[in-house]
DNA sequence: CTTACCATGTAAGGCGTTACATGATTCA
DNA sequence: TGAATCATGTAACGCCTTACATGGTAAG
């Protein structure tokens, strides 16, 4: 019954696939999830023990080379737990676009400022894009070798799509607002 | 210097523009703001209270037919503290699809079942766009003759682009998912 | 030798969501 | 008369972010 956060589901996600330490689930946040979800250390840590202490997933310390490790696989119950989740329709698909915002209110810091919000906005998109298109592209070729590649392939193309038309508002943008300026 | 939260910066870029009660922002919010942003009264009405503490704004309590109203004006010195939070580059853009996470699991769940998220998506997606459609082409009717239309005709093309863009994937999706299970 | 990366965590505080509570008016 | 809309708020709880804290290894 407890703990209603997501957190615990897209880390049991991530768990159904493979085994993992803690920051290699923080690196998958950081790159395949990165352009739909996002969880820090500060989430993680807490979350993989509370996923032990309901069994949802069990630990293992492990020492390679030296380094000490804790490597986390999921159980049957956390895979019942997961499907469950997986099978009722999202709640909240939500946007939190503070460049949108100040935009919106653009009007009140003027013509330049907002072109310089918007550079910035497509700079970041910008970096972005080379690496989703790789996935995608990459994806394509192996979708066939494990289903899971499939479904992967369907969140990386839609970021490719987002992406894109990020991008092409921010030129639309730009020359609107200059035009605008010119008259 | 407290209170690092949005949401007073939002409240006070909707007063720079207008006087407002915490009831016309919250539609202001799931209307026009909708599509990047959110806030509900519990968090809409403490910040008025904060924001007034401050003197960024200042409330007018009246009574319109027999109906009493708070009415709230932004100040000079709110007007300062909106702009210098405008000029400041935008520090997080992000997203949070449940839709997104349920499909990267997707082979945890079926094939059926993604679908069915997809759908869900895109019926949401439509639902909205012929109400941004709508301001599109009303702002750009309008757009000289307040600075400010202009500025928000840029964030509905931006949610009209976008929408489009998911509708787009939503059908690109299902097609590959049903071609996939043909074989 | 020092920077980057691997690796794990805690604690506090902030923020927002949810549920609750109340009441008037307008329209069908 | 009942539903929808206008209108304002509070309280608790939960979650996440941020900052802090520590230490080993690999590569240049």
């Amino acid at each position: 019954m407890p703990s209603e956060g997501k957190t615990d589901f897209v880390i049991l996600g991530l768990l159904s696939h493979e085994d993992l330490t803690g920051y290699e689930i923080k690196k998958r946040m950081d790159t395949v999830l990165s352009y739909f979800w996002g969880a820090g250390y500060g989430s993680i840590y807490p979350s993989l023990n509370n996923l032990v202490k309901n069994e949802n997933a069990t630990k293992v310390e492990t020492t390679e080379n030296g380094r000490k490790k804790i490597i986390y696989s999921i159980t049957e119950k956390g895979k019942i737990y997961l499907r469950s989740w997986l099978s009722v329709p999202a709640e909240k698909d939500e946007i939190r676009y503070e460049t949108l915002l100040k935009l919106f209110f653009g009007s009140e810091s003027g013509k330049d400022k907002t072109i310089e919000h918007i550079n910035n906005f497509e700079d970041k998109i910008r970096e972005q894009i080379p690496y989703l298109q790789n996935s995608v592209k990459l994806l394509k070729k192996i979708q066939n070798e494990e289903d899971a590649h499939k479904y992967y392939m369907l969140t990386a193309m839609f970021g490719e799509k987002v992406y894109n038309a990020y991008l092409e508002w921010c030129i639309e943008a730009k020359q609107l607002l200059e035009k605008a300026s010119e008259r």
